[in-house]
RNA sequence: GCCCCGGUGGAGUAGCGGUUAACUCGUCACUCUUUCACAGUGAAGAUCGCGGGUUCGAAUCCCGUCCGGGGUACCA
């Protein structure tokens, strides 16, 4: 039988990357076993809906790179791939008949009052708290029926059989048994008539082929009362792979407080979508051996269930920082240009900075219509700081002396090389030879600054070189000098050599 | 409270009965160099949570214990 698994988020935030590592799983094992990815939105959850949130989970999968052959967006032949529309079309309804009539699940109409109250009690008494039968799980029919009739809002519950040990075969951790003592009775149809996750998307699984289950490990102490409806629907269960959380580096799960968790914002933020999966999938999976830098097809190949680990793992944004970096210099370097370009231009991102870190937003800004005039020139300034950068927006700040008239100085800079004694003169001086000329070359340029040290008998290159950054740059680092003053050409050097003079006098 | 899962240097992992416990990030130093970065070399950092077993031999198997996380919703 060929591999069918499923992502199935439920559209109540932009995703977060503990999520789309799930969903990246899937796509890894799906590539794998030349199976099929599905997309199902699990939207039975009216009130906790939210508007625009399903374009942010797509939007989340195609930049990590992951790929799906079934979902509400490209149909397939076991649509529809959304609950609600599923609900609508009367898909769960023949499944909660057979349900109630075999008796393995039964109407209840506890007013949440009194299911407050039970609780309360159970927490006093120190007895496992939750719905374990109330007055309807063994009422007559009748009385449901009268309930029923008389117009009280129920609900469908599962009847958790008493007294027996129900094992859980997690594809990871291995058997894991849970007495059904512990396990209460959960809701399958709320009030409003929408099925739960519990029914809908064990319901779905199955309509759907799927064969193996990722989900997060949160979920394993409820995969008893999967299990139970499984069975009681007379159905095969599928394989249950329960992922370790990613947790926050105070150890908690991660959330907010540790900073961007949303998949999207680390795009806004500069990071390529093939670096975050990168790093993703090496929180709770490993190929094996030393293995860690990997493009998403060398992933899929070596994709494996026993390489994940049961252990949760923590967020290093360290990490994800250098193995972006990394994945930057490997990139070809037009293309990175093209998309330094397209990524200062995006509104979205500079919104994003714009809140984060307004100078960076300003420099992405002058990035972008610098590029728009001269894409040649700023390609060729990315090309100067492709190795020193770890994130797309950190090219804006890193190249924006290229595109201003007049660089913002360093003030310390400017004290520690532009006050020296001979600097006046020999800015001077350079900026004579380059006075009227057309362009210049890195070997000019190298030739003329040694040039001078030899005559200065200087013996370092050093006091030389540092003084025509700063004055140049305003910055004490930045890519090599006679390359960066090539790119910048007679005319900027001219200009900035004169101003920086002036301005310490 | 009850139940479940987890625990290898600061972080991610490899190793799964015999290794000087390996690799990557981070940290520090050195080399390269006009600076920063990159790259390269090296160092510090782990008695494998702890305590008992089993075994000639345990990070690796068993039990207990502690700590961490998760669940305990008409949320997923």
């Amino acid at each position: 039988m060929s591999v069918r698994v499923r992502y199935a988020p439920s559209p109540t935030g932009s995703p977060h990357v503990g999520n789309i590592r799930t969903a990246l799983f899937n796509h890894l094992f799906a590539k794998r076993h030349g199976g099929t990815h599905i997309v199902r939105i699990e939207d039975t959850d009216r009130a906790r809906y939210v508007e625009g949130c399903e374009e942010e989970i797509f939007e989340s999968l195609v930049y990590v790179g992951v790929e799906w052959q079934e979902g509400p967006d490209k149909g397939g032949d076991y649509g529809p791939y959304r609950q609600s529309e599923r609900k609508e079309a009367g898909i769960y309804r023949p499944h909660i008949d057979t349900l109630l009539e075999s008796g393995a699940a039964y109407w209840a109409f506890d007013t949440s009052e009194e299911l407050a109250e039970m609780r309360e009690y159970q927490q006093i008494n120190k007895q496992p708290i939750g719905y374990y039968g109330g007055v309807w799980r063994d009422a007559p029919a009748s009385k449901a029926e009268e309930a029923r009739s008389s117009g009280l809002p129920g609900v469908i519950r599962l009847k958790i059989p008493r007294d027996e040990t129900i094992v859980i075969d997690d594809a990871i951790r291995g058997r894991v048994e849970i007495s059904s003592n512990q396990v209460d009775d959960p809701v399958l149809i709320k009030a409003d008539g929408m099925p739960t996750y519990h029914f809908a998307a064990m319901v779905d699984d199955h309509l759907m082929g799927i064969t193996h289950v990722f989900r997060g490990e949160e979920w394993i102490s409820s995969a008893p009362k999967h299990l139970v409806l499984i069975r009681a629907l007379g159905w095969e269960p599928p394989v249950f792979v329960h992922v370790p959380v990613i947790k926050g580096k105070d150890g908690s799960k991660l959330s907010k407080r540790h900073g961007d968790t949303s998949c999207l914002d680390f795009r806004r933020g500069g990071y390529l979508g093939g670096a975050l999966a990168n790093f993703i999938a090496l929180i709770g999976w490993s190929p094996g051996g030393d293995r860690e830098v990997m493009t998403m097809d060398e992933m899929a190949e070596a994709f494996d269930i026993d390489g994940i680990q049961p252990s949760p793992g923590v967020f290093d944004l360290d990490k994800l920082n250098w193995l972006n970096g990394h994945t930057i210099r490997q990139c070809d370097t037009g293309d990175l240009a093209r998309e330094v370009g397209e990524f200062c231009s995006t509104q979205e991102n500079l919104d994003y900075w714009r809140a984060k870190d307004a100078p960076t937003a300003q420099a992405m800004g002058l990035l972008a219509s610098t590029s728009a005039a001269d894409p040649g020139y700023v390609a060729k300034a990315v090309a100067l700081e492709q190795e020193r950068v770890t994130n797309l927006a950190e090219f804006a700040t890193a190249c924006s002396f290229f595109f201003v008239d007049a660089p913002e100085m360093d003030q310390k800079a400017v004290d520690k090389w532009l006050g020296k004694p001979h600097v006046a003169e020999m800015l001077d001086e350079f900026a004579a030879f380059f006075q009227g000329k057309e362009s210049t070359t890195i070997e000019e340029c190298e030739g003329l600054l040694r040039d001078y040290q030899a005559k200065a008998g200087l013996e370092k290159l050093g006091p030389v070189v540092h003084p025509v950054r700063v004055a140049l740059t305003g910055k004490t680092v930045g890519p090599g000098l006679f390359e960066l003053m090539a790119l910048l050409g007679p005319a900027r050097i001219v200009a900035r050599l004169s101003a920086a003079k002036r301005a310490y006098e």
